[in-house]
RNA sequence: GCCCGCGUAGCUCAGUGGAUAGAGCGUCUGCCUCCGGAGCAGAAGGUCGAAGGUUCGAUUCCUUUCGCGGGCACCA
């Protein structure tokens, strides 16, 4: 049985108490949902409610009292053993072993469709992340956010949502023009201009450039300066597509800043805003009134002298992307872009858009890297900045994503990298993936001794007994599996995928401890049990919510290691 | 000045109003004749920055305050 089974059971029995007059309580008062949790303290048993200490007050009944009509009622309930009242009217059950193991068949059946749900079927939605210039690699902070972001939009389909990674191209501007006569600098073997751009990548970049277009060099300005600038910045961004690929996380859409303008994208957002009634014209600029909307000041859309701003591309796109049909646009900025938020959300607003509805803004705190102790600041690569490959090159591809996925964004993150590349308990991403391995192996042993097919999907649900798992151990961990649905629903709903590491490295502390109590395989010549085979099923089934936990953070889940 | 985030064990950090506030590291004590010891069992370690408030109940929500980090543009 699942802490969802179990809620709608503990609601009806409710309902049953209120029109078998038990309990005095007008119906719109019981609670939509019935928070089952499990209590921290497993003494108190499997599963735990707080339904009587919600619904007390509004029956007349101290929360115990309203308990003691409660119980009897769930005792009836099948499958479960025992129900106790315990504290200020907390009601915590006890289920069967029979009933508890259940699980661990749905697991198997369900395999990679386990834990997903329906929470947002049908939602179109856009995460936009990284965007960053192309005008050289991606760095620590754009690191964070090609992990999160990219796990953000994993868990979000997991829960029914249709959703886009869009990375935003910043190929618009004086950073692409600077970038382009750096390149051309140092092609030519001029200094490079102090405004430009001084990593070691840009020379690079130039040899690049010059080898793969003969001639470059001998064009007339101003054709040379933008060959070199369009040549460089294509070389840069696929850089930026191979690093990605390479880190696990795909992007559906690139979308060029400069197509908005050419597209007609920027004058349909002026349209629009311009339908709502906010834009207006003072000292020859033409701006947007957003401090109608929660905004400190008003923005320009237009400058005085005709151009448009970088913030006139910000509501274009703002309006292009609901146009092409996102119920929700979720943008994940670096610390550096906090006050955009509420900018980005009068845009919304401007447009006519609900902003707690249709936009989101998460804002990533600070990366660091540590090294024997110390800050690391320097890259080959790029001079003083640590760029992606730089961490992946250190730890690898699943120790970067999980360990930047692993803590909530909204605080700094320090990854300590001699921590990162160790093989032992303090590596979460190994104790995780360990546990994975470990677990393959055993059904991998299980099979070479002809207990049972190598692939669950071939295993006969009639062989297993669940009733056989009785130890606490096996409780705990059934228990913990059962939990992870809620896990990932409340992952995607709060936009924290942090949440899914923390949990599975739980899985793997209860499945370790069940290990090192309960023996899996029969020993030497002992005979199989149902028992063995039982324990299998348990196996089986964490291996597959680990397995789907990693899924979820775009990290591997070995069998071996 | 105004805005945002963060203050939880010696360290790095979890904890979307619930029971005795958790994990890893570090320190200390045990466990390898058999399924992966990259593991397990246990001990010690806390005025949840401070003060008020809301609540049956606050680390969690609100106010004030102290400390730390980040941000303010007709830049991109």
């Amino acid at each position: 049985m699942t802490p969802q089974e179990l809620a709608g059971h503990i609601k009806a029995a409710l309902l049953g108490a209120i029109s078998s007059g038990q309990l005095n309580l007008a119906t719109e008062d019981v609670p939509t949902e019935i928070v089952v949790e499990r209590p921290k303290n497993l003494d108190h048993g499997d599963w735990a409610t707080n339904v009587a200490m919600q619904v007390g007050k509004k029956a007349g009944l101290n929360p115990r009292a309203a308990a003691e009509i409660l119980q009897p009622l769930l005792a009836a309930l099948p499958g479960v053993e025992a129900v106790e009242i315990a504290g200020p009217g907390f009601i915590n059950l006890r289920l069967d072993a029979a009933s508890q193991g259940e699980l661990a068949r749905d697991i198997i059946a369900k395999g990679k469709e386990f834990g997903r749900g329906t929470q947002l079927a049908g939602k179109k939605i856009n995460v936009e992340f990284i965007s960053a210039n192309p005008t050289g690699p991606l760095h620590l902070g754009h690191t964070r956010w090609a992990a999160v972001g990219d796990a953000i939009a994993r868990v979000l389909e997991a829960e029914g949502a249709e959703s886009a990674r869009e990375f935003y191209i910043n190929d618009l501007g004086v950073q692409m023009d600077k970038f382009g006569n750096s390149v051309k600098a140092a092609a030519l073997g001029e200094p490079i201009p102090e405004d430009g751009y001084h990593g070691a990548y840009i020379p690079e970049l130039a040899k690049q450039v010059v080898a793969e277009n003969p001639g470059i060099s001998d064009l007339p300005e101003p054709q040379r300066g933008e060959a070199f600038r369009d040549a460089a910045y294509a070389l840069q961004l696929a850089d930026q597509k191979r690093v990605l690929d390479n880190f696990n996380t795909h992007f559906d859409v690139w979308y060029s800043e400069k197509s908005l303008h050419t597209s007609g994208a920027v004058d349909r957002g002026f349209e629009k805003l311009k339908s709502q009634g906010h834009m207006f014209v003072e000292e020859g600029a033409t701006w947007l009134r957003t401090s109608d909307f929660d905004d400190d000041k008003d923005r320009v859309l237009i400058k005085a002298d005709g151009a448009l701003t970088y913030f006139a591309s910000d509501t274009a796109y703002y309006v292009d992307k609901r146009n092409r049909g996102y119920d929700l646009c979720i943008y994940l900025l670096g610390a550096d872009h906090h006050g955009y938020v509420n900018r980005l959300r009068a845009v919304a607003a401007c447009a006519g858009d609900n902003p707690d509805e249709n936009i989101q803004i998460l804002i990533g705190q600070m990366v660091k890297m540590l090294k024997n102790g110390e800050e690391v600041r320097l890259s080959k690569r790029a001079g003083n900045i640590i760029t992606l490959e730089d961490l992946v090159d250190e730890v690898g591809v699943d120790a970067a994503r999980y360990s930047l996925i692993r803590y909530p964004v909204d605080s700094p993150l320090v990854l300590d990298l001699d921590l990162l590349v160790s093989s032992t308990n303090d590596n979460p991403v190994y104790y995780v993936q360990y546990a994975h391995a470990r677990i393959a192996s055993v059904v991998r042993n299980a099979a070479e001794l002809g207990l049972i097919p190598a692939n669950t999907s071939d295993w006969d649900p009639a062989t297993f007994d669940p009733s056989q798992l009785t130890d606490d151990r096996e409780g705990a961990l059934l228990g913990l599996l059962a939990d992870y649905p809620r896990v990932v629903a409340s992952a995607a709903e709060l936009r924290e995928p942090h949440r899914i590491a923390r949990y599975i490295e739980e899985v793997a502390t209860s499945y370790h401890s069940f290990y090192a109590a309960c023996r899996v395989l029969p020993q030497g010549d002992e005979p199989v049990t149902e028992l063995n085979i039982a324990r299998l099923w348990l196996c089986a089934a964490t291996r597959q919510v680990i397995f789907n936990g990693l899924e979820l953070l775009g990290v591997s889940a070995p069998d071996r290691m």
